[in-house]
DNA sequence: GTAAAGACGTATAGATGTGTACGATTTTTG
DNA sequence: CAAAAATCGTACACATCTATACGTCTTTAC
């Protein structure tokens, strides 16, 4: 199979695990379920990926690349950092509670070695923290915000982001928000952030 | 078996069951296992549960029950609602990133079917919420904080209060947080919550 | 074009789970 | 104390998953 073709394949058949995932569970995700889903056979998946955890440590491992090239794109504009930090709250959340990063954090809940969630929180929170902590030093010395520190900024706006809704996706009781509901959301997370961090 | 003997019996069992859950994740938590483990047979198991998920939903209601006993507590206690208002962030951080609920949401996050989350969502939020936006009323009154409303005071201290600490200790990559931990992180909420809500 | 490599489908062994059945033993009831 | 009920432990049928093996077919490389 020629390089292009197999990197078609594999992502094909890790877009097909997610979606076995989402509607069997972590647990109804068998490797023989996927092969058949994916007409892939279960041999190759065992020599590809090794074993279902590797599986889905490949899955959040390129999650996490598509979810850190998203957020970089909104930092990088050449616009006002309040701008960009409402940007940034949008696509955190639409990733946040997409369906992937939901099925990924089901499948880190069911995993009790504790690698996939690992492997979640060091492709994102670990990687998209620090910028967030930068993005709020850029409003700071922009005069906007009179915070504490930096990183309690970030904590404080990430907490009035997200709230419960992360947790009330995972276990299955939010439907995932519209564009309109996340962008109305995000406006009233950044009157409150301005309301709590802004200058006297 | 007599009835308060049995009714130890299965709060034994259902506690049986969450040890293992905790150690071996929610697929690893066979009926097999928990009878083992608890010293019963499986039989009496599927006799009294009829299968593992019911036997879960009886661990999140007494779960449940047992929570909403606690914040009542707290909230009958004869003190002063911003006094009521510390102990029932203490007791929220307590309960919700203590190891019974978060293996029980990781069973909800396991569970495709749904039913573990909406329980979680009934015994839990629905019942707390409410509480939360009363207790936030009583604040209001006493003239300690004036937000646009109270159910939005609510959103707000809960998502500063609670902020992703549920979602990493779901997939498992934060600890139980110590008694002192909470209380420090209670204190820095609730002068987050002050600034946000303060009367002007 | 032909040989090598790899993917597919099926088959397989071994392990484990679910839900039920059945004696042996213990506990409750009268 | 004796009969009845319930639990325990084991066994069972059935299904499924994991991980591997093998023959066939397609694709790649020379």
């Amino acid at each position: 199979m020629r390089a292009e073709r197999k990197d078609k394949r594999r992502s094909e058949i890790e877009s097909v695990a997610l979606e076995v995932m989402r509607q069997r569970g972590y647990e109804g995700a068998s490797m023989l379920n996927i092969a058949k889903a994916a007409k892939a056979s279960n041999e190759t998946l065992y020599r590809w990926y090794g074993d279902k955890q590797q599986l889905f440590l490949e899955i959040v491992k390129s999650n996490a690349a598509d979810a850190e090239a998203a957020l970089d794109k909104a930092l990088a504009a050449d616009l006002p950092p309040e701008n960009i930090l409402e940007e940034m709250g949008k696509r955190m959340l639409h990733l946040l509670l997409g369906e992937r990063a939901v099925a990924l954090n089901r499948a880190a809940a069911s995993d009790a070695s504790g690698h996939l969630g690992a492997a979640i929180a060091k492709g994102g929170r670990e990687r998209v923290f620090p910028k967030i902590v930068m993005l709020m030093g850029a409003l700071r010395k922009a005069g906007l915000i009179d915070p504490p520190n930096d990183e309690q900024a970030a904590k404080w706006f990430l907490g009035l982001l997200i709230g419960d809704l992360q947790t009330r996706r995972i276990i299955g009781t939010l439907p995932q928000p519209t564009r309109t509901q996340i962008n109305d959301h995000v406006e009233t997370t950044l009157q409150a952030f301005y309301r709590l961090c802004g200058p006297r």
